[in-house]
DNA sequence: GTATAAAACTGATAAATATCAGGGTATATA
DNA sequence: TATATACCCTGATATTTATCAGTTTTATAC
């Protein structure tokens, strides 16, 4: 099993922080996930026993409204982490994670890291800056879905998931999504986004096949999401 | 001035987990603003020199909208801290923050923040479970606004207002928001949250006097607030 | 107290969005 | 290959919400 102390995606979140011995001492207790597409990495109301650090693939982290409705609440990729803010509040998980793609996943359990956290600053500082950021980023999120309108909303999402993931060769958004999966990130019927997809084909923003999306012009997909 | 080691409102922050030396230092560089009511504390994009302490009061968190509305994100008490993400991520702030009544307010330098969380992480690990918890109750506001409707949105606010603040003495609603707040916190129409105040009203539901809000059916308004 | 401005309210209408119903298309499986 | 199933799409319609325009009430300043 390959071991933390080599492994590159910490770079990304605050186990960057970590000594070499902290790293060590984790790598020899950690196992590492093989999660196919369409897979529960953890749901909402359980009580997690370690947090997970994301090597290869993205999941979607959702929550269930009371109207039966899946919302999406963020995207995690390579070199995310999930379930610190359950362990650090000792509370059952509020959300669901659910694999889009196939993935690697590591599992740390929940003693190291809360050893880790009561004796080394520096880490602790290192959660507490990914955490402000998500807050941050969670903050614009509640503006947006208050203030804007769907087709805004849509356009949003489509430039967020041209800048935070990897394309493919032929310069496409490189994550597929379901309809229904857009339109749970953006909070709307899964009709209404296929309407808005359909629209911004019509008007020569996107391109469409299938799940492939290809975004042909960005300038105006901004425009669009400002309002216009 | 009044010593930060006496003060009762650290009980609800992480300045609790402060020792009495750390507190008797920060004590000396604070300083006791008194905000009046519509007064700013610190607006969007500006780069804060510390954190603030409430001590008496309410503030309303907010942020811009690119349609001009000032979407209000949080409502903060006595006990609450302001400015602490900024500080940790050394970023400008991303809100702004409005007093809703005469507040008495603390605020204590960056440095000295700083070098308490570098030095005692114990107080380091109280700020990352207060912004754990921040970031639920954020998650959880995200799914609202996606996912629920305005009138559902009016009774949820009028139940948190109910259970969070300060009833007056004949069991009113303790904090009166204008109708341009209210709406600003659900994000809607101000018109939108007239109506459904004035339905409310005619349903028995609550009853209105001026900015005076009595809450007569809990039972009924949390059905609302599910959706029927 | 009166003047003035700001806030609260109401009605009419337009726009955005959800819902329901049905058909088409791709995809997986036997 | 056939069949089932999930997903995608479209139209018609209902509902929700925003917008605009105007009136009334309340608060504020003189």
């Amino acid at each position: 099993m390959s071991k933390c102390e080599h492994c590159i995606v910490r770079q990304f979140n605050a186990l960057k922080e970590l000594t070499t011995e902290e790293l060590e001492r984790i790598s020899k207790c950690k196992s590492t996930l093989s999660i196919k597409k369409g897979e529960l990495i953890f749901s909402e109301g359980e009580h997690l026993k370690g947090i997970y650090c994301i090597k290869k693939g993205v999941c979607k982290i959702s929550k269930m409204s009371e109207n039966g409705k899946d919302q999406i609440i963020h995207l995690i990729q390579k070199g995310g982490l999930l379930g610190e803010r359950s362990i650090i509040n000792d509370e059952v998980t509020n959300l669901k994670a659910t694999a889009l793609q196939d993935m690697l996943v590591c599992f740390i359990p929940k003693e190291e890291i809360l050893k880790d956290l009561h004796e080394n600053n520096e880490f602790s500082l290192g959660i507490l800056k990914g955490m402000a950021n998500s807050l941050k980023n969670a903050d614009n999120v509640i503006v947006n879905m208050a203030q804007k309108t769907v087709k805004q909303r849509l356009a949003e999402t489509l430039l967020f998931l041209d800048t935070n993931f990897e394309k493919t060769e032929d310069n496409k958004l490189g994550l597929q999504l379901s309809r229904e999966d857009i339109a749970n990130m953006i909070g709307t019927a899964t009709e209404s986004a296929i309407r808005l997809l359909s629209n911004f084909k019509k008007k020569g923003v996107i391109s469409l096949k299938g799940k492939e999306i290809n975004i042909l012009n960005t300038e105006k997909l901004k425009k669009i999401a400002r309002g216009f």
